[in-house]
RNA sequence: GGGCGAUUAGCUCAGUUGGUAGAGCAGCGCAUUUACACUGCGAAGGUCGGGGGUUCAAAUCCCUCAUCGCCCACCA
């Protein structure tokens, strides 16, 4: 009899072998599946980073978007669900030289080559634990498609990117002020910046006795490059200076020329009312001196030490640099004011270091040069219009052909639109795509520039030995992935793709610069609908981090209950965009559930034995289904799931699924069948009835409930006296042919 | 400075277009040679953050206040 089920239900004895009955049918391969699936559904998997383990956020955006695709399997898509992982090019470079630092070796003594052979074979070694874990939580991927943002066609997509927008006019490259971090030497976008709240001094003083204006400055050390003053055009207090220029023979050892100036971004409130303009060391600092004609000098390192100054700060770190100038300002009693105030600091998000504004000959994205864009199929911009990326960027989201979910996502994307400035997207690590630039005397003024695929013939040639930033290659993922630059199959059919699930974290790094991407390249969106989850926290609601020593393993926790249990604790009830709080108890409830419906099948198994295989399309099960009250209800619940289930309401479907499976099937029919069963009067007809019509609905509760417990569903799938029987993951959804 | 979100049972959170407040966990009472103790039945528990408004009807829509949290920004 069924023997199995007399056993509470095992996970670990049913999960890995499923796992490889799935693989072996190939179904996870769209060009492999049955006939009826004809319309194309397709989503990226967003790459994890090839820095280490997966973590319990992957294992919700894992279990989020395999449900997505199952259930579109079984609706009769031809779906395809493509895997990847990101070299991640600061973060990876990182982590392999702090590894190699442990033995004590220095990327410089290994040299760029043989540094960059420890850090491919970190990666791969990383992205093999990452797809065994991946396959873990049961993802339906098609791995026979599978990615690697550094991989050669990637590669290939990337210098074609990069070339066509150089050609365009909107890749150029410029010395301007940017945002350099002295810890990993590199320059980093303005969005790897994060703003640290700090308690800072504000030193209001003069740079000379003579001088008619005092400033404000939390840096004093940098007030040795200044070449300005600039005050509020309507402060009447310095009206009278406005244009003239001041000598200072000495401040703290070197000579200043200063300018007095007006510009309406002064606050005249905000300490004196007037600042010190450093060209060199400030973005804001900088526009101003284009506009004034000013001189800038540098007078900070790529080290953030002191240059070009006098003998007793040249060479000083900033902060000790700091202490020498508010020295000399006591001494010379040019020091009015110390206050303290509350103040944002910049450091750079992957080393903390706090970030240091100089002038550096960089590549960027010009985001808001216009362009004609040659081939469009985007909802309100036709083929040759003259647009920007900006504008290509707002327009989908406004006219809501991408569709992001929540919606008051919306407002955050704009808002970071509006604010959006040139993206630089050059670095200067190791690690990732080199820039497809060439030079020719370099630096000089004869110099020549071939950007292109390959590199020149005659090799008089040096290539930039920048790597660019990691999310330019990111940025491509829908369509790299699909074989772009090449026309292939897989891009005229899976392209834009519907789907595209992710963390609110990277909304801007990541789903801005493929909206970017792909409308410039290609024309048309990256995919039709966003949708965006919440962070996954402990249940002191923190973020799960090494440093907090909270951090949980998935795959304990899927050895302790199951996957089935831990998809389904991140997914019922948790609405999009929503944090979750992981609960080990909400977990063990829904192992608890595993149980019930194994427990049910095995209840209706041993009731139902005498009737063989089951033809559920029969004419004798149809009478039935079109006279029973318990499957009208069912029908009832299950085109409410159905719809939740399109609009991406997971959220609720699970809960319905399990609140009827456990309350109203177990609890209520179930129950009352017990007793008809148990009647000796009842006839052989209603006997076989109220059999058939417990089948009937466990099959289609483990129909609705496989995209959410694919396992456990599948196992007892396997089980059941069908007629015609399919692998569950490729059946029909009920109500749908 | 600008924007967004949260506030519902002891705890964690659902509640799709306004129509008698829901789940999980914890706790209480009862049942139990039961498909399932990874169980069933039952009861208890809420002025849906405060105040005001719209409506026949508000957790839901509008205004306002409070507390907490998040994001953005070149106030030196």
């Amino acid at each position: 009899m069924h023997e199995k089920f007399l056993k509470p239900y095992n996970p670990q004895e049913t999960e890995e072998k499923i796992y490889k009955i799935w693989e072996d049918s190939g179904y996870f391969n769209p060009d492999n599946l049955p006939e009826r699936h004809q319309k194309p559904y397709s989503m990226v998997l967003p790459p994890p980073n090839v820095t280490g383990i997966l973590h319990l956020g992957h294992a919700d955006m894992l279990a989020i978007e395999d449900t997505a695709i199952r259930f579109q399997r079984m609706q009769g898509k031809k779906t395809l669900w493509l895997p990847g992982t990101d070299h991640a090019a600061i973060a990876t470079q990182t982590k392999v030289e702090k590894l190699l630092a442990k033995e004590g070796i220095k990327k410089h003594d290994l040299g760029r080559e043989k540094f960059l052979d420890k850090v491919n074979e970190f990666a791969m070694d990383s992205q093999k634990t990452i797809i065994s874990q991946t396959k873990r939580m049961g993802s339906s991927l098609d791995w026979s498609r599978l990615a690697f943002t550094l991989d050669e066609q990637r590669n290939l997509a990337v210098k074609t990117a990069f070339q066509r927008m150089y050609e365009d006019g909107l890749i150029y490259r410029k010395n301007k002020v940017i945002n350099w971090d002295p810890k990993g030497q590199t320059v980093i976008s303005d969005d790897e910046i994060v703003y640290e709240e700090r308690k800072t001094t504000l030193y209001t003083f003069k740079y000379s006795k003579d001088f008619p204006i005092a400033i404000s400055t939390t840096r004093p050390e940098t007030k040795v490059g200044d070449t300005a003053v600039a005050v509020n055009p309507n402060d009447k207090r310095y009206k009278e200076f406005v244009g003239k220029t001041f000598e200072i023979e000495d401040f703290c050892g070197v000579k200043l020329s200063i300018k007095i100036i007006s510009d309406r971004e002064v606050d005249p409130e905000f300490g004196t009312g007037a600042l010190g303009v450093t060209p060199a060391h400030s973005k804001v600092d900088e526009k101003m001196a284009l506009d004034n004609n000013l001189p800038s000098k540098e007078i900070i390192s790529e080290y953030a030490c002191m240059k070009n100054v006098g003998e007793n700060l040249n060479g000083k770190k900033v902060k000790e640099a700091r202490e020498i100038v508010i020295g000399w300002l006591k001494e010379n009693n040019l020091m009015m004011e110390e206050k303290e105030i509350e103040h944002n600091v910049s450091t750079a998000e992957r080393t903390s270091a706090v970030i240091e504004p100089l002038p550096k000959l960089q590549w960027f994205i010009d985001v808001n040069k216009k362009f004609k864009l040659p081939h469009s199929k985007i909802e309100g911009i036709k083929t040759s219009e003259e647009v920007c990326l900006k504008d290509l960027m707002k327009k989908v989201v406004e006219t809501k052909e991408v569709k992001i979910l929540p919606d008051r996502f919306n407002k955050t994307y704009f808002n970071w639109i509006d604010k959006l400035q040139d993206w630089c997207i050059s670095r200067q690590i190791w690690y990732g795509h080199q820039i497809p630039v060439w030079y020719k005397n370099k630096d000089k003024s004869d110099e020549e520039v071939h950007v292109g695929i390959e590199a020149p013939q005659e090799n008089s040639w040096e290539q930039d030995p920048d790597t660019l930033d990691t999310w330019f290659s990111s940025g491509l993922w829908t369509f790299s992935t699909l074989g772009w630059p090449n026309k292939t199959n897989d891009l005229e059919l899976y392209h834009p793709t519907d789907l595209l699930e992710t963390a609110h974290d990277i909304l801007f790094f990541w789903v801005a610069r493929m909206i970017l991407m792909s409308t410039y390249l290609i024309g048309e969106i990256p995919f039709k609908t966003v949708y965006i989850h919440g962070l996954v926290r402990d249940d002191k609601n923190r973020k799960f981090s090494k440093s907090l020593g909270n951090a949980i393993d998935p795959l304990d926790i899927i050895e302790k209950y199951g996957t089935d249990a831990l998809r389904m604790s991140l997914l019922v009830a948790v609405a999009p965009g929503q944090d979750v709080k992981f609960s080990e108890d909400k977990v063990k409830a829904y192992k608890k559930f595993s149980n019930k419906l194994w427990n049910i099948t095995r209840f209706i198994l041993d009731n139902t034995q005498a009737l063989g295989e089951i033809d559920f399309d029969s004419e004798e099960l149809r009478k039935i289904r079109s006279s029973n009250l318990q499957i009208e209800e069912l029908e009832k619940i299950i085109s409410d799931i159905t719809s939740d289930m399109e609009n991406y309401r997971f959220y609720l479907a699970s809960e319905k699924i399990y609140h009827y499976t456990w309350h109203e099937f177990a609890d209520k029919i179930i129950e009352e069948s017990k007793s008809k069963l148990s009647d000796p009067n009842l006839s052989d007809g209603q006997r076989k009835e109220t059999q058939l019509i417990l089948l009937y609905i466990l099959q289609n509760i483990l129909k609705i409930l496989h995209p959410f417990m694919p396992f456990i569903t599948e196992e007892i799938w396997s089980e059941l006296p069908i007629k015609n029987k399919k692998l569950l993951m490729i059946e029909n959804w009920p109500n749908s042919n």
